[in-house]
RNA sequence: GUUUGAAGUGGUAACU
């Protein structure tokens, strides 16, 4: 079972992907029998082809062979959820992991992001609390998540909760929270935010998204000379950082600003979209 | 005294 998984994988990483399923087939007929290994390198197979049909046919397979340890299933489970989330059948990403015995937070943050992408923020929450174990991408993920679903207080009170924790910021839970920030338009907690980005090693110099975000939420603010400020010290600028600053100007009366910089960017060979 | 094989990698910015 040790060579045949192994050889799956490698078909998997090299190419035809379609071997693996053959290689299974023998396999099966030799009587092998398929380890939580086998299964795991198969789903993420079905991933790639996109085949949701083997993955269920497997995942029927499967329980003919349990007895694997909890903590080995834990990682064939994974990808089983990884491949329906994928297939965007969240019912049964959510079978599989309220079914698994060892839950951890690598299928719990694709569920939460399933679920907030659908709106359904209470069952992302809920998902959320219930993890034992959290690391600095779930945080990230259900801030960001509370952000993109235009809930910025609840982004920026998790937030707050994630720092008490001391749990690593990083540049994706930065701009979750400028963006939460920016929503709010008050100046309160952009200054606030600003210093924690300083701090953070993460600055607008050299990090297009964060610099982007800034721009955003200081136009957001009605702070346009700060906007301004961020947009001059970035090294790289984008569609975004430019559209940011736009808007920003365009809500606070500057048309003819607007449209300087308009023209500015086409100068520049960043495309308007 | 030391050492041995295959597995899940998920979260980021504007407007609409």
């Amino acid at each position: 079972v040790f060579l045949w998984t192994a050889l799956i994988r490698g078909y998997i990483f090299n190419g035809p992907i379609s071997e693996a399923k053959v290689l299974y087939s023998c396999m099966r007929r030799q009587g092998v029998k398929p380890s939580s290994f086998t299964f795991c390198a198969l789903f993420k197979a079905c991933t790639s082809m996109g085949d949701l049909s083997l993955g269920c046919q497997l995942h029927g397979q499967m329980f003919k062979f349990s007895g694997f340890d909890s903590d080995l299933f834990l990682h064939a489970g994974n990808a089983l959820i990884d491949l329906y989330v994928k297939s965007g059948v969240l019912k049964s990403a959510r079978m599989v992991f309220d079914e698994m015995p060892v839950k951890d937070f690598i299928s719990g943050t694709s569920l939460i992001v399933a679920y907030a992408k659908n709106g359904d923020m209470e069952v992302a929450r809920e998902l959320f609390d219930d993890l034992e174990v959290k690391d600095a991408v779930v945080w990230t993920a259900m801030i960001t998540s509370y952000s993109q679903n235009a809930r910025p207080k609840e982004a920026l009170e998790l937030f707050e909760r994630m720092q008490c924790f001391g749990i690593k910021v990083d540049e994706f839970t930065l701009a979750g929270v400028i963006s939460a920030c920016a929503q709010l338009g008050t100046t309160k907690y952009a200054l606030c935010i600003r210093d924690i980005t300083e701090r953070s090693g993460h600055g607008p110099e050299r990090n297009v998204v964060i610099g982007s975000a800034l721009v955003d939420m200081y136009a957001k603010c009605g702070r346009l000379n700060d906007a301004y400020e961020i947009f001059n010290v970035m090294r790289e600028r984008n569609v975004y950082t430019y559209s940011s600053l736009i808007l920003g100007l365009a809500i606070h009366g500057r048309a003819v600003d607007a449209l300087q910089l308009f023209y500015e960017m086409e100068k520049t060979d960043i495309r308007p979209n």
